[in-house]
DNA sequence: GCCGCGTGTTAGCGCTCGCTAACACGCGGC
DNA sequence: GCCGCGTGTTAGCGAGCGCTAACACGCGGC
């Protein structure tokens, strides 16, 4: 699953660069943007730290573009989930079941993601508000549909909860993936059927 | 409410140290541990970063002393809430109650919590944990006592996943705080009432 | 009236950080 | 066979960090 064109992070046979933004992403989970030193980035790969500037122009680059591509990567699979169906229950579904797989895959980039906003450039920053705030826009529209009667802004803060249930699989390791994939979509469908 | 005889954060006549760890959450809460600077802090308080060496032994003090002092007043807060009622149902509402109360109260402190455990000393991070996993244990119990048929890992599950929407508060801005309040109430039972 | 103490200041040390410079080296194409 | 390019190395820069040192100053108690 997940097989992507251009993959996300895999670690594996990637080059360079999506092995570096894969071994950064674990590091800035663990410790903080500001906490991890280019040489920690280049040792994780194995070299060593300027090494890093022949695939990137900084480290503010790499955390960029990691962050553009994982929004871009949740706005993408979004939209084309919601499109695909109609019963308004099953979009909903769909979404859940989109995000809780993403969330079990890459935990790492769910805490990155959440945390490290602050340290983006000005113009990166402005990207990953605009691609996320289109995210969100599908989860509202979904959720108005499905939960009839509830308001535009109540939409949205469900949809904000529910992401941070969602999100919850960096602290969450006491089930197996299966089971915790089952748990945080009913758990979040729940929720959502209690929003109005 | 909440009125504590010593007062978590209040960020009014509060002596030094509380003033200064206010401070000092919100420039965390914003900009990670690593991004925040002792003169960062001392400027937030009106006195000049070296100065901070006659309240605090250090920036890790700082730190540690706000995650401990949260974890303690949400243990003690939740223990006391399990244990003043009977009806299962009613010692989960308790806790939920109070876990929403606290996030939309203080979101800078449940975003610094959330990100910063890594950046603790070791011995801090030991009882700050030991304190998370007591009040984890809290919710567990409830949980087990509430949803008929659920086993302990799915519980301990489940209240990882409540907490990530409950602590959803410093990105939910959309609502205004009685109505927010409300609505993760809401959720957060719907969701655990779909546990099992 | 002085003294000690609590709390503030500025200067500066030592270290680490992001990043650049200068150089090394293997490989594919003419 | 050489040359250029992609990718690596180490040395070192300038800036910023946490923290200490040395000093200033007002206030309450003897």
């Amino acid at each position: 699953m997940l097989a992507n064109p251009t993959p996300l992070v895999n670690g594996e046979k990637a080059n360079r660069r999506e092995q570096i933004m894969a071994a950064a992403a674990e590091l800035f989970a663990h410790h903080g943007f500001h906490g991890v030193g280019i040489d920690d980035i280049g040792a994780a790969v194995g070299i060593s730290g300027p090494a890093l500037y022949r695939h990137f122009r900084s480290k503010d680059a790499i955390l960029g573009e990691m962050l553009n591509s994982i929004s871009r990567y949740l706005l993408d699979g979004g939209t084309a989930r919601a499109s695909q169906r109609d019963e308004p229950g099953e979009v909903l579904e769909a979404l859940v079941n989109f995000h809780v797989d993403f969330a079990l895959a890459h935990p790492a980039l769910i805490t990155v993601q959440e945390r490290n906003l602050a340290n983006l450039t000005d113009s990166d920053r402005k990207q990953v508000r605009a691609l996320q705030r289109q995210y969100v826009e599908v989860w509202v529209r979904a959720i108005s549909d499905a939960v009839p009667g509830i308001g535009e802004r109540q939409a949205r803060s469900a949809a904000h909860a529910v992401f941070g249930l969602i999100n919850s699989t960096p602290y969450n390791r006491h089930l197996g993936d299966s089971e915790l994939a089952e748990m945080l979509c009913r758990l979040a469908l729940g929720a959502l059927h209690a929003a109005k």
